[in-house]
DNA sequence: TAGTGGTCTAGACCACACG
DNA sequence: GTGTGGTCTAGACCACTAC
């Protein structure tokens, strides 16, 4: 590996980044294939002309990524990479479907101002009876009926939402687009027999099992914004994951 | 907050450690409630007598954990606690249950080497046909069956396991204690009619539904371990996870 | 202007791994 | 012993926020 000056220490984007996303890029052109091992910290600060606190920093991220592994007294390795790629679970129905190649499109059920029930206040963080958007949805991905979905917010601070058109908006994108960062939520998975109501939405026989989920998604500042119910065909649906084991 | 000396810089444990250790339990105790701004980087150093980078790796790790938040130009500020404590996701069925304060118990139904079917195979990285422990064991929560788990471990490094006595050992302990550090998982969580030996052993009506689960998981190299799939009582059980959004 | 986090430097000593 | 990551220091300049 030659010592190219390609970074860059008068531009605007910190060193560390631009040494991270050159080792990652490698990475992931396998120009360095997992186990082996990458230049010591020393090296690399070394090469950069950078300081070895500087390299960590780099280093650093990229552990957290997943694709580097530090062995104390040995190096630092090249991680074999991981079946799906990232921690991208947090995802919306469509954002969900699109990785699935899947076209979504929804009918609108409900999109109405209502008093908030005491389970739905309580997550929202809310009194009870507080007014909250409800936005009930058929979702059907390349026309086929895949979830009922109820989604309830703060009708303090999302209003706006009862005028928009979401028969082909993901929820996600337009909160996106009003500056709402989302963080995490909370996710809860059961299963059930289906009820005769969304039995005939989903084009179910009545009694067949359904997916339940109930999630509700934390912005950055840990404010609950969104309250979500959804029941999904158990025939055309499973949920996936990654799990990371506390250290 | 008075500077007292709680601080051991010659202590074996890092200094960045014992701070982050206190500032923790500060948050945790409430002393520091959620929207509080934290002494900045500069005071922290300065009281406790240590360098600003120091100070700085004990926020940092803090911020990873979901308790403190940065805002460049203002300060660093206590998050409002999350929900579930942590990322504590990836979990044998002893340690969920645990939590949730029940005693668990297991009927091992089968304990042997077996030939690893193609499914297996693949998720575990071998060939089919490859010789795999394999542990069928019906699981109880307080004396009530709770789940039908089937385990598939490579025999080449787990032959070991036929010999365990698993009827009150959790997987993951056993696997520990050989020094298998467990890292992620990829697991997958459907909903399904139970099938007719299922719903015995269970002790649920036939037509009921189950959840099902499967979940292949790896140690901190990246090498699958075990690959387990299990259907659940849906109506003792759901699955709950924190899901994080992609930044 | 003063204070905050974001980045960076050029050193240092330690425990651990390996030959 | 040499090399590795793990930790730590005592400064520095920057962009941003708030007053």
């Amino acid at each position: 590996m030659a010592a190219s000056a390609i970074v860059d220490k008068l531009a605007p984007t910190p060193i560390y980044v631009q040494l991270r996303d050159l080792l990652r890029a490698q990475i992931e052109r396998s120009e360095l294939p997992p186990g082996t091992r990458i230049p010591s910290e020393r090296d690399l600060a070394e090469r950069w002309g950078i300081s070895r606190m500087t390299a960590r920093a780099a280093v650093t991220q990229l552990i957290d990524e997943g694709y580097l592994r530090r062995v104390p007294g040995k190096g630092t390795f090249v991680q074999r990479p991981r079946v799906l790629q990232s921690l991208q679970t947090l995802t919306s129905f469509t954002e969900d479907m699109r990785t699935r190649g899947k076209a979504t499109r929804a009918r609108v059920l409900e999109q109405v101002i209502a008093e908030a029930a005491p389970v739905v206040a309580a997550r929202l963080g809310l009194e009870p009876g507080a007014p909250v958007v409800k936005l009930r949805r058929l979702r059907l991905a390349d026309e086929e009926p895949m979830c009922v979905e109820t989604a309830y917010l703060a009708a303090s601070r999302f209003s706006f939402l009862v005028k928009e058109d979401m028969t082909r908006q993901s929820l996600y994108a337009v909160l996106g687009r009003r500056g709402v960062e989302l963080a995490w939520a909370d996710q809860r998975v059961e299963a059930l027999r289906v009820r005769a109501g969304e039995a005939a939405m989903l084009g179910i026989p009545r009694q067949a099992p359904v997916l339940r989920t109930e999630r509700t998604t934390y912005d950055r500042e840990g404010r609950p914004v969104e309250h979500i119910q959804s029941f999904y065909r158990a025939d055309r649906y499973t949920f996936n994951v990654r799990l990371f084991r506390r250290r």
